[in-house]
DNA sequence: GTGTCTGCAAAACATTTGCAAATGC
DNA sequence: GCATTTGCAAATGTTTTGCAGACAC
């Protein structure tokens, strides 16, 4: 229980809605959610849980730095525990994955975009989309 | 008026809505808005436009490919004339200015992705962000 | 016991849609 | 004249918020 761990240790409490969302989200690996799936997973598990408290859980998660989320187009928000390593996400407009790009790449197109524009990169906020291997 | 003489061109109609959305979008050069700011800008000038024709209209410079739009992680979306050459954006967080990515380097940087993911990169829908080199 | 967290309901916000009336061609 | 476009109002979908009661510590 990493997650629960680090609540605990910024001082936030352990309830119940957040042990059952950190499980989730641990349960899955880098899975990547919307907020309405992880709700619908955790109803399925706990009959007892508001769609506010998933919004709310998850904030929490992303202010503490274990979670981040990223937003396509258009529609809801997508989550997904934080890899140090990866701050770069592609999505497959067929199959609705969503993969990682590697920290080397990461740097490498930062490294392009601060040359070219002299900007210090705080955040890529936001994903690509193409088709992906397996679906081309 | 080339905005308008394009939409005559696919076969669209010519309407006053349509005149002043595209007299501000192009009497503002590569300026960025939301569909807000829009929205504002055309009802100081004309008092009769409702929000949904905005939307309506904008929907259509992007169907025909005069316009593009990109989402910011939270907040509505941001409307700016197509410049062909370009199709990848920076905003800076502090500044809100939104700087347009080179061709050359948006080039780069996807088959620095295809290479990595294999994918076949349809889209870039959306903005890096960080502080450009005045704020900086 | 006290301050934090939750469920609930309602509000807020962006965007879309149905429809009857207005308008471009 | 007829199809397209508009304004209006209502619906939709996502996310946030106020508040009273429940719960963690």
């Amino acid at each position: 229980m990493e997650l629960l761990s680090q609540i605990k240790n910024k001082g936030h409490r352990v309830t119940k809605s957040r042990e059952l969302i950190c499980r989730i989200l641990e349960d899955s690996g880098h899975a990547h959610f919307t907020v309405d799936e992880l709700y619908k997973k955790a109803i399925r598990k706990n009959a007892d849980i508001d769609l506010a408290t998933v919004y709310r859980t998850l904030e929490l998660l992303e202010e503490i730095g274990l979670i981040a989320h990223l937003h396509q187009a258009h529609g809801s928000g997508i989550y997904f525990l934080k890899n140090n390593e990866t701050t770069m996400h592609i999505l497959c407009i067929n199959c609705n994955k969503i993969i990682d790009v590697s920290s080397k790449t990461y740097n490498k197109i930062n490294n392009l975009l601060i040359k070219e524009t002299q900007f210090k990169i705080i955040h890529n906020n936001f994903i690509y989309s193409g088709i992906c291997k397996n679906c081309n």
